[in-house]
DNA sequence: TTCCCGATTGATAACGTTACCAACGGTAGG
DNA sequence: CCTACCGTTGGTAACGTTATCAATCGGGAA
């Protein structure tokens, strides 16, 4: 009873409106000499039919581009990446394109499959937080053409545009507030030291503390943490040591909102005074961040800017065609402090 | 210097591998009835040139679907949507497809022209969180034999599978677990109420009230805020009234978080004591919502589910080409109750 | 009036792919 | 030894679109 009626075609349209396909196409991109009468007509038929021109088949003609971006993020469901991914489609839609959004999950292999699959798509870039050290699927994406852009993360080797935050200024500097502030022991949570921005934080934190002249308990440092319990646990354990961390550094969001989750059972649960925990330093803001039980600073960015940056650097490549060095960008972020109050 | 070279086509592979077009197509559609060596040499052949299949020219062929789901979302950047939209594209990618992601902004207008685009790109299926009462374009998709999954939302009149959550139950359940505990001042923070959930969530506020035989303050109920800040302020001017609510009904995250940030500015700057401000009542779970400095009971379900039953029910009907009788999915919430711990 | 030019319209071919059918070669059964 | 058949391979055409070129028409200038 429903439709499931095949999609019209420009041969269909054009029937409809008594006139050749030609003149169809030529009345929907744009009209350049159409008789007004014979656009209406057109318009009209298209209107009835109900019909959309095929991009797909469109794309197919030489010179033609497909519209679509790719984009290849960590884990959509991070407010970070989702956040930046938004920054990105309101640039693109701004320019009619669409984004092919496609997840990783910290997978290599799922990345290579994922930008392969995007490049058959004739997508006419690709912006990818890279998750691994191989470059061979992105180099073989810019070697055919298409422009790569880099968020967040870039690649050793691999000759691209990017966009990054100032990871280790932004470690550095909130490192050394909480070292001026009169910590010494200041414990690190964060992700595998591979991943670009884990390296750079780590490097920022390290610094600061050499700057500093303190030393460094190795046993402070936890890394790998990617997700929301593991970083609790990681908080667990560190909260256990004899001489454990009057600050904590947590190098991206998962790793603070695990912390703070377990400051949280440590109070409910196990009766401690949010007094007598560490405060929080945190590498991304997060929502209701001023809220929490022991003081949380945060180095604060904005990932919305982020992705509005990545996409304007890969639309300038298409519209430049150009064989331009490539941009590197370093967005700056903001150190917000936030201290126990006088009446704690 | 570098690239910029046109992308190989089956012709050239076949060429580089001293065979026909259709061989190539053959091996690469799975190699069915094609010698191994000749399969090895394709395969060689692919590898050199780096070669990918136009899956946009693959896509014109008559019955070849384009891999492609069409993802229509109010706002990416919101917690709630784009875990959504990570549970779409793992089943989608689970199937090989590929997700078209648009951001509408609460915009029917904005949301119309993406489905348009989309149906302009062939997509196999629609998913949507519509925004709007008017359902022509959603109507038209169907018609054309693109089928479409509501997700979260349904539209008036419009026939089509859909996965939202029983959100007045959640409501009433939520509200009366409030009356129970004795407040008879229940403010509520939400959506427009001619958007689906915001109708629905509100009218099991109300029956609540009804079933408790409490009566409804029509001052303390504020709808329209859609973003933080307009919520903060709704929830300012509710406390500022001579009788303030003494508990929040939020009717979504969004209105949660802003109730939450108004609370602890008056908390930090009024120097107002938690115990004398209103707990809250969250439809939605957030991140560390067990931490706030008020209780807040959170009416919870599960995003992600809700991500990925949209897209199963949608890739059901691919693979059956069903007419089936629409299926219409509620997902149950949970209720998780909060309240002040006998020290507050 | 004639001629030329510009505006308008349509026919043809090509984009990259694969379904379909024809052709080929080898093998097993008679 | 011949025939039928199967497995393998390639040629052709078509999918929906638009660039290119040819054709037609009308109007203005000489």
């Amino acid at each position: 009873m429903s439709g499931q009626r095949r999609r019209p075609t420009v041969k269909e349209v054009a029937v409809r409106a008594g006139v050749s396909p030609m003149t169809v196409s030529r009345t929907l991109a744009g009209g350049v000499n159409v008789t007004p009468e014979l656009q209406q007509r057109v318009l009209a038929a298209v209107a009835e039919l109900g019909y959309h021109r095929d991009e797909n088949a469109r794309s197919i003609r030489p010179g033609q581009p497909s519209g679509l971006i790719g984009v290849a993020i960590t884990n959509i469901a991070n407010p970070y990446y989702s956040t930046f991914a938004l920054g990105v489609e309101e640039e693109a839609a701004r320019t009619g394109r669409r984004i092919l959004l496609g997840n990783t999950a910290e997978d290599p292999v799922r990345e290579a499959q994922l930008v392969g699959d995007f490049l058959g798509r004739r997508v006419e870039g690709l912006i990818v937080v890279p998750t691994g050290v191989s470059s061979d699927h992105l180099e073989h994406a810019r070697h055919s053409g298409v422009p790569v852009v880099l968020a967040s993360r870039r690649v050793a080797g691999l000759v691209a545009d990017s966009v990054v935050l100032d990871d280790e200024d932004g470690a550095l500097r909130g490192t050394s507030a909480l070292l001026e502030a009169g910590h010494t022991r200041i414990a690190y949570l964060g992700n595998i030291r591979r991943i670009f921005t884990g390296e750079r934080r780590y490097r920022g934190f390290v610094r600061a503390h050499r700057e500093h002249g303190i030393e460094l308990d190795p046993r402070l440092v936890a890394e790998g943490q990617q997700e929301v319990e593991q970083a609790a646990r990681a908080m667990r354990a560190l909260l256990e040591l004899d001489d454990p961390p009057t600050a904590v550094f947590c190098a991206n969001n998962r790793n603070t909102i695990g912390a703070v989750t377990e400051i949280g059972r440590q109070i409910s649960s196990a009766g401690r005074r949010a007094l007598d925990l560490p405060e929080l330093m945190s590498f991304d803001d997060f929502e209701l961040s001023g809220l929490m039980p022991v003081p949380v600073s945060v180095i604060a960015h904005d990932p919305r800017e982020l992705g509005r940056r990545a996409a304007a650097l890969l639309l300038g490549r298409l519209e430049d065609a150009g064989d331009a060095a490539p941009r590197e960008l370093e967005l700056p972020v903001t150190l917000l402090r936030r201290t126990r109050r006088a009446t704690d």
